[in-house]
Parts: C-alpha cells; sequence; structure tokens
DNA sequence: AGTCATAATTAAACAGCGTTCAATAAAATA
DNA sequence: TATTTTATTGAACGCTGTTTAATTATGACT
C-alpha cells in the first residue's frame, strides 16, 4: 500500500501538525495520541516515527504553531507602533496586553495549556528554534515595555521576562483553580494590580505622565 | 492470597501515598504510575482501586502531602511572628519568602512539579480538602504581607495572590527553561525585581521605613 | 523496457498504561 | 460449624509510545 509521493516528507509533517493541532483543540493534551493523528491524516503511526523523531518532537512543533498563533493573535491588536489604543496611558497599554494574553489562553485553553502541560525531560534543553518562537513574543513586551522604561536592554530584558512570567503565573493558576479565588477576583484583575504597581515601583523616581 | 487484615484501608492509603511521592521524587509524574505503586507496597493495583476512586484520587493525595511538606519548610523559616530574620525589612523579608519557595522547588523538583503537572479535567473542580491545603499556604504568605500593606483582609487576599502567583509563574517558566534567559538572570533575581517594584507600588503613598 | 537499489508505508509486535470484574480466599457473623 | 461479607487477586480490555521486518512504490541505470 505504501503510496511514496502521495505526500512529501515536509507536506506529511504539516499535516501532522495540523491534524494533531486540532485533535489537543478537541479533546486536550490529555485525549492526544500519536495514533490519533496518524489515522486523522491516513497514515499509520509507522509514518509519523518515520518523519518525526518521537512524541516529544510532534507535540513540540504543535506547540510551535499555536506559539506563532499567539504571536499573531498579539500583533493583531498591538502590533503597530502605537498598539490597540495610542489614547490610553502606559498602564492601560500593559493591562491590555495582559489581557490580550488572558483573552487567547482562555479562547485556545487546550492548545494553549498544551504549552505547559508537555514537557521535555529536564536535562533534555528545548529547541533552539523552539526558544526562539519564546524570544519573538519576548520581542513584543519589550516593544511595548519601551516607551514606560526606556531603551536600557538588560533592563528591558528582565523586566519583561518578570512581568509576563508573572502574568502567565496569574493566569496559569486562575485557569486551573489553583488560587482559591472568590468571586470578586478575575485573572485581569490581579494582573491589573500586578502591573499597576510593578509598573508604578519601577518609575517611581520619574514624575506622573 | 487476600490477607484481609493485614492493613487497614488508611493504612493501605498512606503507605499507597508515601510510595508514590517516593516514586514521583525518584522518576519524576511522567514515570509514575498505578501499578509501580501497588507493587511497591506489596499489592497488586486491583486493591489501590478499592482504596482510591481512580488516577487523579491516588495522585490528588499524593500531591496534598507535598503541599503539607511545602508548607511546613515554609514556616520552618518563617513560622515564627518575626519570621526567618526580624532584622530586615519589608522587601528583604519578602525576597526571603520567595527565595524559599524556590528552594523548595529546587531541592524537590519532580515532587514540585508533579502539583503542577498534574490537572484534573477542567470541569472538575479541585476537592474542597485539597483547596484548603493550598489555602493554608496563602495564610502564610498574608501574615508576612500584613506588616507591609496593613491588615485590609480584602487587599491582603488578592495582593497574596498576585504576589505568590507571579512568583510561581517566574519560579515556574525559570525551572522548565521557558523564558530563554541568559545567564544573569535566576530566579531569584527575577523575584528580587518583582518585589522591589510591586511592594514599591503598594506602599508609594507611604513614607519610606 | 527491464532491472535494481532506495525509500516509504504498513502490520504486527512489545511492554506498559488505567480501569474493571469474576473468582478466590480470608475474616466476621450466626 | 455454616454462612455471609469483604479484601485481594489475576486476567482481561482497549489504549499508549516505540521498534522492526516485510512489503511495495518509486527513481535511477542499463
Amino acid at each position: 500500500m505504501a503510496r511514496r509521493s502521495d505526500h512529501t516528507r515536509v507536506e506529511i509533517k504539516a499535516m501532522a501538525v495540523a491534524a494533531g493541532r486540532d485533535l489537543i483543540r478537541d479533546v486536550g493534551y490529555s485525549g492526544f495520541s500519536a495514533r490519533k493523528v496518524a489515522t486523522a491524516i491516513g497514515y499509520t503511526v509507522g509514518t509519523l516515527y518515520n518523519v518525526f523523531e518521537n512524541h516529544d518532537d510532534i507535540v513540540l512543533h504543535i506547540n510551535a504553531v499555536t506559539l506563532d498563533d499567539l504571536l499573531s493573535f498579539m500583533e493583531k491588536r498591538f502590533g503597530g507602533s502605537g498598539g490597540a489604543d495610542v489614547t490610553q496611558n502606559d498602564h492601560q497599554a500593559l493591562k491590555a496586553l495582559a489581557a490580550c494574553y488572558i483573552d487567547y489562553a482562555r479562547e485556545n485553553y487546550n492548545c494553549w495549556s498544551a504549552l505547559f502541560e508537555h514537557n521535555l525531560a529536564p536535562d533534555m534543553p528545548l529547541p533552539d528554534w523552539y526558544g526562539e518562537k519564546i524570544g519573538a513574543l519576548f520581542t513584543l513586551i519589550e516593544a511595548r515595555l519601551k516607551p514606560v522604561i526606556g531603551p536600557d536592554e538588560a533592563e528591558l530584558r528582565q523586566t519583561a521576562r518578570v512581568l509576563w512570567a508573572s502574568i502567565h503565573g496569574i493566569c496559569a493558576l486562575t485557569l486551573t483553580n489553583k488560587l482559591t479565588l472568590v468571586g470578586v477576583e478575575t485573572p485581569e484583575s490581579l494582573t491589573s494590580s500586578l502591573i499597576e504597581n510593578y509598573i508604578a515601583g519601577l518609575t517611581r523616581r520619574l514624575p506622573d505622565t
């Protein structure tokens, strides 16, 4: 039955990644399996292992597409030099950025959470091409942070990472119900408090704008 | 071979939880299985399913012990009214609290990360007794936060959650290499920046102490 | 066109997983 | 002692990731 030229290697890879992402979107990461992906694209699991290294490799490529999707989701709102709403002040702009991330996580919960449910073995470092996709997201954050805290590269780097990891922590623990929240607390209100005060602390020696 | 009175139900539960935690500590959550736990305590998997509801139930009870362990780890350093070092100022006290959490995560990486690698189905809420263990941790944070931001209950609640989720986010993304860090950035330096500035923002209308 | 090497694809196998269940053996009750 | 109750087991089911020998289609070479 071998149909060697039905699809090229890269076509199969692309089909598998697309089908795998659909699968995760529908049934979550825990319901994901290589066999289901293979069936979905009309091949068997052996073909998948001919094209991908292993299970981790498949998930990594699927998650990479999610990272791309997240980046374009955020660029759609914040891509221009001004951003979503140039009339708003710095705090509001950053809050909107956080809200955007939270929106994406909610609207694409299964794909977003697969980003973090999947972990390589601690000694296996993330491949460079994957790290670069994360870096691209941070570049967006840093661009938005620059008007607030100035052009210092090292400070931009660090601030973007502190802020974003914090926003992510709030988002992750909130959406997985691990923060024992009451009604009034939402990820948006918590990130608002974070940004309001963290940025105030950062700019405390500057005059209010 | 049934040995009905070798151990009581609760004894088996305790043995399974202890053995399961050892197992996770040694091989990580991904290497954990009910069969291995059963073998470790000299029973078969069927007995485990007689005593626990299902796989989630077992892991939840193991993670609960980890939460207890984490709480006592932090109480050992911060249990008293004063805390680790009463001579230090507020910022340093909170930084020490964050560093304590990071220490625990590093020293008990597999058990700590099982806390977050395991997730119930999104519609299944965490059991109350589990939420209460998380709540006990927040009570500790709130007690440490009270001298810094005052006694307002709602503000304490919210601030503790913002701060802790943020610290956790930094810790989690750092230890899983998802922050594309360079050498100078450590979870400690990132949480320092977070606390320094977030608390400065919170207390910006109060005189410096 | 016919042969041959190459590479794609498959089916089957392996060991392990969570989960269930009938059969068994031991304890508790009568 | 006879009977009921219950703890425990082993085997089964369908699933998983992964590997491998066998098959088959293709491209190249004569």
